[in-house]
DNA sequence: TGAATAGTGTCTATAAGACAATATCCC
DNA sequence: GGGATATTGTCTTATAGACACTATTCA
């Protein structure tokens, strides 16, 4: 630390306050939205929340909320869970930073979006979905891994409004989960504990929009190393039980 | 729309203010730092930029700069590539937020990272690496896409001290690129124009880490619809000249 | 001609898709 | 037993890896 100090004291002072004044630039306002997602019968779904404010106001946007001084972007998102829609201990990941000067109409605002992935019974239990939270289902209107805006509908089939860019941010969570699907343990995040192939492949197949080989799937799942078979199976389902499985957390080593 | 103002007039003001007023919380530094990596004959590459500030003075970083209030965020990572390197029209992309609160000592500062790639001999072709410019080479101490933050060598193996946290950005580009490599475009961006079969899986096994079959590769980029042949062939190689191919851009429809 | 790498052809192992047969539960 | 889905097994096809062989250039 010491040999620093070979620079005069007087350069290294100025220097240092160019830089780090924060008032010499006006700053942008940083926010956190999270997109709290999950897989239900038939739709990918998505927690929204009714603005009752300006601007967008009436409009459905994702939870969100400023990021804190002394907090990291990750504790701001779990914050947000828990604060906006009281879950917690859930997958979360960071997903895109969305930056356009006009995406708020107020004045600059960055949103550093995330995503999180929860089992749809898990959310449900709990009354969390009353006045103004909606587990909306969202409609993908486009193929594959191309990307693009998704829209929200309610149960009726009714179209929700969203506010800002939430609809940029929701299109690229389904791009983001389509792309890891097949390499990363997310399908699991989405279901209870215990499970069955079938269970996982519907995830799969809805996450992806697209029919999946039963036989093919079963054989890769199996074969994977991600699952164990629990020995027990489902009961009262009015047809052969099958077998339940278990995530295989990553080996400890 | 009108159905909004049933809300009264001064609700609307508060509730407007409450969220907007910039002034009401401290803001975050918000700064872009980008990756501009290339690959060599041997190793990945990246431009470092030596830093004649506090802190971290002496050691090497990302070429960086502070997001302008009217600038979107891709806007200012190609403004850092233009101003402090030299160069545009290059691959861009945005990586990931890293907004640890203790990764600057000055104050709370936000990077929103990109990474860029280019074909070296472009890069190399001006004369941008002169005095505190370098293009150093990654050192990769895991395999596959574990991910970790990475080492910066210069030409003679020794270590390049890396400012803040700019050891781990480079780790996730690694981590990127190796995860993008088999489904997206990237390799021809850091090839010039027309390239050999050979080249591009070299570029492949730089950025991968490890061998790959030269004959599975060979017939899955033929088979890939992304490359043509051009019809020329390289020349003065001493040996058998290779067909010269290019990336077909995506068709436009 | 020899060194060196490009490019082709063939064989084998592995994984995916298709399909048939059998198993097991609830009613 | 009948309905419904689980589970197993086999066959076919596509793809990756291995390897042998031929082709072409420069020195």
């Amino acid at each position: 630390m010491k040999e620093r100090s070979k620079t005069p004291e007087t350069l290294d002072e100025r220097a240092f306050l160019a830089e780090y004044d924060a008032s010499h630039y006006p700053h942008p306002s940083v926010t956190t939205d999270v997109a709290l997602v999950t897989v239900g019968a038939e739709h990918l779904r998505a927690v929204l929340i009714k603005r009752t404010r300006h601007p967008h106001l009436g409009e459905w946007g994702l939870p969100g909320g400023f990021v804190a001084m002394d907090q990291s972007l990750d504790e701001a998102a779990n914050a947000v869970l828990t604060k906006k829609v009281g879950i917690s201990g859930i997958f979360l990941e960071q997903l895109y930073t969305f930056g356009n000067p006009s995406r708020d109409p107020r004045t600059r605002v960055l949103t550093v979006a995330y995503y999180a992935l929860v089992d749809e019974a898990k959310l449900m239990s709990d009354q969390r979905m009353n006045g103004g939270v909606t587990l909306a289902k969202l409609h993908v209107p486009w193929k594959g891994e191309r990307g693009g805006p998704v829209r929200a509908l309610d149960e009726q089939g009714n179209e929700l409004p969203l506010a800002f860019d939430h609809a940029e941010i929701l299109g690229m969570v389904v791009q983001r989960l389509r792309g890891k699907l097949d390499y990363a343990a997310i399908g699991f995040e989405l279901l209870p504990r215990n499970f069955t192939l079938r269970r996982l492949q519907m995830i799969h197949e809805t996450i992806l929009g697209r029919p999946l080989n039963k036989d093919s799937f079963r054989r890769r799942m199996l074969a994977s190393d991600l699952i164990v078979a629990t020995g027990k199976h489902e009961a009262d389902v009015g047809h052969r039980p099958a077998a339940l499985y278990r995530f295989k957390r990553k080996r400890s080593g």
